[in-house]
RNA sequence: GGCCCAAUAGCUCAAUUGGAUAGAGCGACAGCCUUCUAAGCUGUAGGUUUCUGGUUCGAUCCCAGAUUGGGUCACCA
């Protein structure tokens, strides 16, 4: 509608004035609540070529699109704003595709679609996953979930860190102080269980540093000369080159958080296509980094530690291998990348990681550039922001992080505990109420952080839990809850739902509706263009709010006239359909009460 | 210090990408359950959109500068 309007403005500026206007000069957009109306088109742009007012300019237009657009039956002008008012016909018939749609508004991949990789999680394995992680899953998951709605074939990966210094560190400090224990002789949850250890090493060494400072040393010398520092890279070095002892080691370590990782994720409901892990691919990269030092697009220095030198391109020097041969960071993330695109036919590749790493993804674009991979320069980095506590940034040091198991099992707590106030689940089964606890839980956790702007950065206060009221993800669960409730009333009361709606007359209220409704495949689409989970988040929640006042203010099933009560049900079964299909994208499950 | 990002009601967030009188929730106060689930609905109070200039018919949005906060510049990941 909008682009037919936006179509016959052009043409009306045409014969009325007889000026050509590109098609982005023309605002189409909803009309505002407050006026009367359901379009509006800004006039002000076109008072230069009408040499006209803006009252009678907006008239002259508005009489030429009353006369060539069917469904515009009726104008008002406010000032430059022409409003249009479209037919009730018109919405009823957009209503009725939604009601009839399975998932209205989404896009089905087929044989031409696009392939989006989309990489999110790649946690690292010496510690547990904190509530900077659940934004990575929750965002990257959604995100998936949107590109797949917009008619793309999505590939969700995850990179494991499973290699590295940092993993030798809880290695070694097992070995020292472990005495062999292990997740089924502690009880604890093999992620907590490495984490553990992590800490343990991080004391080992920073006692150390103060030791040798007490000698003497200056804080610098005492870092590279603590003795377990040393062992832990001797470690790195030892596993590099595939000693038995430390491979074993590692991999029965690793075992263990991947266990718990698996876990995490099964609560979270995120999964993945298909999983790479940085002991696979660090050394395809270590390898494309030496040929790249062949073909002289990387600089070996004299202690072989190679570099490349991105000051022409206005970036600093990077380091890609160290001097004793290992790779970093960089160079596994090179390795992933060429894997990646022999085993599938990629033609985008998100990476869902913090905005912290916006120079990482700039550096590894133009290596990738150079090492002469034509997709190097389009990746997209999906750079989110930081989750942030009352007293700033999570830090281990100080005990201050978040971590993901226990907030989600403190989310479910908190979710028996309201429920169990209210006493509307008293007659269910334990099984089942359990079920819903955790299915409102995690829409509050999840609803959460997916409805703010993914770029910017959240506040989360552990001190307040997270609400259950108003603008929430079990407000929204709620109003789906009610809409099952009636449908079910309508079933048991033998009351059929039509398929579509027809000669009726709606009122104003059921018009808002139905407009707010009919934007969501719009809203699909912005979501994906914009990799944002918020604006289907906002979308949903502006939808549930207006009907929550509709549910308030007209009775469904007590309506007398039979034809208007059975399309008031089909509109509570479209609505409902649309919460659920709109929080399917954020990954949220509904419950049929609550 | 160089570069990057942010700043909107007491708090947490929106604002159709430059449009009309800047909106929600929480918190505060006042109402609504004999009525399809009150995890709901209604109302009141709360704003110089950090500041100063500029561009524009029109700026929370674009530009310049300042202030404040954050990120990043490692042989960490």
């Amino acid at each position: 509608m909008e682009i037919l309007i936006r179509n016959k403005v052009i043409e009306a500026i045409n014969t009325l004035y007889g000026q050509v206007v590109d098609e982005n000069q023309v605002q189409v957009q909803t009309t505002r609540k407050e006026f009367a109306g359901d379009k509006t088109v800004v006039v002000f742009p076109f008072l230069r070529f009408s040499k006209k007012g803006a009252e009678q300019t907006a008239d002259e237009i508005g009489k030429f699109l009353v006369e060539s657009i069917e469904e515009i039956s009726a104008f008002n002008i406010v000032k430059g704003f022409l409003n249009l008012s479209i037919d009730k016909a018109y919405w009823i018939n957009q209503f009725n595709q939604a009601a009839r749609a399975e998932k209205y508004g989404f896009i089905q991949p087929d044989a031409n679609s696009e392939v989006v990789m989309i990489e999110y999680s790649s946690p690292n394995t010496n510690k547990p996953l904190h509530l900077g992680h659940i934004r990575n899953n929750l965002l990257g998951y959604s995100v998936s979930e949107i590109m797949e709605a917009n008619g793309n074939k999505v590939v969700k990966t995850n990179i494991v860190n499973d290699r590295g210094i940092h993993i030798c560190k809880s290695m070694l400090a097992w070995k020292k102080l472990g005495n062999g224990e292990t997740p089924e002789s502690s009880g604890k949850k093999g992620d907590h269980l490495v984490g553990e250890y992590y800490v343990k090493f991080d004391r080992l060494y920073k006692n150390e540093i103060v030791d040798l400072i007490a000698t003497g040393m200056n804080e610098d010398e005492a870092k590279e000369k603590s003795p377990v520092i040393k062992e832990a890279r001797e470690m790195l070095l030892l596993w590099e080159a595939n000693d038995p002892e430390t491979r074993d080691l590692w991999k029965m370590m690793n075992g263990w958080v991947y266990a718990g990782f698996d876990e995490t994720y099964r609560t979270l409901g995120v999964d993945f296509d298909k999983i790479y892990y940085e002991s696979d691919t660090y050394t395809v990269g270590r390898d494309e980094v030496l040929r790249g030092v062949k073909e002289g697009i990387f600089e070996q220095m004299d202690d072989t530690s190679v570099w490349a030198n991105l000051e022409n391109d206005g970036l600093d020097r990077k380091i890609l291998l160290r001097s004793d041969g290992t790779s970093v960071y960089m160079t596994q993330d090179i390795g992933t990348a060429k894997i990646r695109y022999s085993d599938f036919p990629i033609d985008r590749m998100i990476y869902v990681v913090g905005n912290e790493q916006i120079y990482h993804f700039q550096v590894l674009s133009l290596l990738l550039d150079k090492l002469g991979y034509k997709w190097g320069k389009d990746l997209y980095h999906f750079s989110y922001g930081m989750v942030e506590l009352p007293q700033g940034r999570m830090k281990s040091r100080e005990g201050t992080v978040v971590d993901a198991d226990d907030l989600v099992a403190g989310m479910i707590d908190v979710a028996r505990k309201v429920s169990e106030e209210l006493g509307k689940l008293d007659n269910y089964k334990d099984e089942e109420k359990e079920r819903i606890y955790r299915i409102v839980a995690l829409g509050a956790l999840k609803y959460f952080i997916l409805k703010v702007d993914p770029k910017k950065t959240m506040l989360f206060n552990p001190e307040e839990s997270i609400d259950f009221n108003g603008n929430t993800g079990p407000f929204i669960q709620y109003t789906y809850a009610r809409i099952q409730s009636i449908l079910r009333k309508a079933s048991e009361a033998g009351i059929d739902v039509p398929l579509q709606a027809k000669d009726l007359t709606i009122n104003d209220k059921e018009a808002e509706l139905i407009k707010i409704l009919v934007s969501f495949p719009e809203i699909v689409k912005e979501a994906g263009a914009n990799h944002s989970p918020a604006l289907v988040a906002n979308f949903v929640y502006e939808l549930v709010k207006e009907f929550n006042q509709y549910y308030h203010e007209f009775t469904i099933m007590n309506e007398p006239d039979e034809k208007v009560r059975k399309f008031r049900l089909l509109l509570a079964k479209t609505i409902g359909q649309t919460i659920s299909n709109g929080f399917s994208l954020l990954g949220i499950e509904v419950p049929e009460r609550m």
